[in-house]
DNA sequence: TGCCCCCTGCAG
DNA sequence: CTGCAGGGGGCA
């Protein structure tokens, strides 16, 4: 499921691969998964890959950036012009080929993702991109703004409130369980009862976390892949996330799965208070 | 604030 | 064959 550091780590990509390249044509394939229309793009050449949380902003030469949210399932696939592939594939929803003949394909099986043309101009008033919370890895997310965000949010638990995108832009559920294991917070903790320190160090493993995220290419637990089709290996150190039963890696105590803001939740119930 | 829904594949 | 996976919108 794309988070924070898979959806960087594709927009990375996307900078790599796609930004300069010019629009030939776009195909539909699944039209309630495309808003817009595909033809106000076409001749518009990509100038920047951008993200907001989870959300990736494509600015373009023309009147419309290309929004592209990937939800649950969604990926982005780049093939070079000429490159053998068995793409398109059933999960194909939309197909952009560039003025070079590379191609980018967006699949997505449970079709819950979407791409977006939006007047570049008006951005900041998207309503989505308008209530996305602060970016845990600039420079402007600091402690202080932390604090009162938290503050902000007393009695629910502090899980919810990780997940909450309009709070902190880009943790789901994989990077929260992981970030509270981090912190050696209880994910059923009151907001409102964490200690100064607790939140001191909460601060601290949620950039930990995805910046270590990022550093391994995001998680693939099911479907994630690269723009290349590569795998993301940060599961392999994940410290709680589907390892219910397994043994904690620092006491050994069995990790315990419950069921928490609509989510499945893993935790030490030795390390974590 | 929490629950259902969108949808599909796959584990049990 | 049922239920779970979970990002985010919408609703009570």
């Amino acid at each position: 499921m794309p988070e924070l550091p898979e959806v960087e780590t594709i927009r990375r990509g996307l900078e790599l691969l796609v930004v300069g390249q010019q629009i030939n044509s776009v195909e539909v394939l699944l039209p309630k998964m495309f808003i817009g229309s595909a033809e106000d793009i076409v001749g518009a050449s990509l100038v920047s890959a951008g993200r907001r949380g989870k959300l990736l902003i494509i600015r373009t030469s023309g009147t419309f950036s290309v929004l592209i949210h990937l939800k649950m399932t969604g990926q982005l696939l780049f093939v070079r012009a000429g490159e053998t592939t068995s793409l398109p594939e059933k999960s194909t929803k939309v197909i952009f080929t560039f003025e070079s003949g590379d191609r980018l394909f967006f699949n997505d099986f449970r079709t819950f993702g979407f791409v977006q043309l939006f007047e570049q101009t008006k951005l900041d008033e998207h309503p989505f991109i308008r209530k996305i919370g602060i970016e845990p890895l600039e420079n402007f997310f600091t402690q202080s703004s932390f604090y009162a965000l938290l503050s902000k949010s007393n009695r629910s638990n502090i899980k919810a409130f990780l997940l909450d995108q309009t709070k902190i832009a880009g943790l789901g559920n994989i990077y929260a369980d992981e970030v509270l294991f981090a912190a050696k917070i209880l994910p059923t903790r009151r907001v409102d009862s964490l200690s100064f320190s607790e939140r001191e160090l909460l601060f601290e493993s949620i950039r930990a976390v995805l910046s270590k995220g990022i550093d391994l290419r995001g998680s693939s637990h099911t479907s994630y892949v690269d723009v290349s089709g590569e795998r993301g290996v940060f599961l392999n150190q994940a410290t709680v996330y589907q390892r219910a039963g397994l043994p904690c890696r620092d006491c050994g105590t069995l990790i315990t799965k419950i069921r928490l803001a609509g989510r499945g939740t893993h935790y030490c119930p030795n390390c974590q208070k």
